[in-house]
DNA sequence: AAGTGGTCTAGACCACACG
DNA sequence: GTGTGGTCTAGACCACTTT
């Protein structure tokens, strides 16, 4: 574990413990320093690390401040980890509706910038939210990244699976969004009616190493979608 | 300027005169030392803001890469900045509708964290591009914050005369989107059909020092709105 | 003026990728 | 094994805020 990722952590339960509300102050970077044992590129790199998760900001010359939003019930459009982590206290499933070794379509060969007589898995999936139709979403991954996907694996966390069983670390990702209308097949699978809005968010997932391995298309439900963002 | 703010732009710049595209190598990190005559942990923080920027990205062992995506005419959700910078190559407008100084909602001032019987300037516009309308925006400002605005402030940049007029510093900001269906009001504004989907957010803006100063509420028409965000 | 965070350096050592 | 990026340190000095 890196120590700075760690200082942040602590930092973070420190937060948490204390109950520390939007504008409170945290301890100065001198005491932070000494009851972390570590120097200050170390501190400021924990602190950097949580003001760029939106936990905290720093204002020079004057402290370290604890930052909160006050809404609950919204997903954080930039979780990269399938959204699974916001919604813990969610109650999430997918409903499978195909899973299946084939080649890609030409827009996902090209988002994946392989070669058309290479092969994808294509899953596409319902994910409930509480009960309720959440999105539609369809996923081609380069399979020569992701050899194997059954439907026990589709079932629960895809992600999960890549890293922890594959050993693949996931990089940065393009999010492409697009308001629109629902087409007669999104309709029934979201449980509203054609012509309903949609949130439309094709995304390109890659590893570490640069290299895309997840094109997806999801089409959300108005209704159950409110998202958050930090700038 | 700070040294590591002027080494990523000239980073920038070496990207940009040497026309590098996805996945394209950078030259190493001892050769960049060098010729910027930094140190490591300098040029480090430069690449860190590039990163996190989306311009690079960096692989531990291997190298460090340029990072591209390749569509167009997509406004970043996250441009902080009244979303001006995006889109120079494109022709923005404003149309006011209201400007005037007065109490604030009870939405509001909860938003701003003020009092009910402080002012605000409120503003509502729609904003064109290309001679389309591209949005419908309604913007809370704290009157203590921001003392004066008038039609020609309002008509160009307001972020712009925030930070070179007021010479105040904008630091982060909050994002809520919801989907919805358009009303009568904003449907006309938008010339287009009431129910027809729009993207609607709420966006809380902080100076560097946390104050809230801005709560703005947009509206955007569904055919101009692709989005983009990197993550 | 005192307090507090930010920048920058030189250098040691570590971890991962690639041939 | 070699190359390359990442972590961490100790310390000097700078810039902003608060009193």
């Amino acid at each position: 574990m890196l120590k700075y990722q760690q200082v942040a952590d602590e930092i973070e339960k420190y937060i948490e413990d204390h109950g520390l509300q939007q504008g409170d102050k945290l301890p100065v970077l001198e005491s932070l320093m000494a009851r972390f044992e570590v120097s200050k590129s170390t501190i400021t790199k924990s602190l950097d690390l949580l003001e760029r998760k939106g936990a905290i900001f720093q204002v020079r010359g004057s402290g370290i401040f604890v930052r909160r939003h006050k809404r609950k019930g919204y997903i954080s459009l930039l979780s990269n980890k399938g959204f699974k982590r916001d919604l813990e206290e969610y109650q999430l499933s997918s409903e499978i509706i195909q899973l299946e070794a084939r080649k890609p379509t030409e827009e996902a060969a090209l988002n994946l910038n392989m070669e058309f007589d290479e092969d994808v898995y294509y899953v596409k999936r319902v994910r409930y939210i509480n009960g309720q139709p959440l999105c539609l979403e369809e996923s081609f991954y380069n399979k020569s990244i992701v050899p194997y996907l059954n439907a026990e694996i589709v079932q629960d966390s895809i992600f999960d699976y890549i890293k922890d069983a594959l050993g693949l670390k996931v990089g940065f990702s393009d999010l492409y969004l697009h308001i629109g209308k629902l087409t007669e097949e999104e309709a029934r699978y979201l449980q509203l009616e054609k012509g309903d809005p949609k949130l439309y968010v094709e995304t390109i997932f890659h590893l570490t190493n640069g290299k895309p391995f997840d094109f997806s298309k999801v089409s959300y439900n108005y209704e159950q979608s409110q998202f958050f963002l930090q700038g």
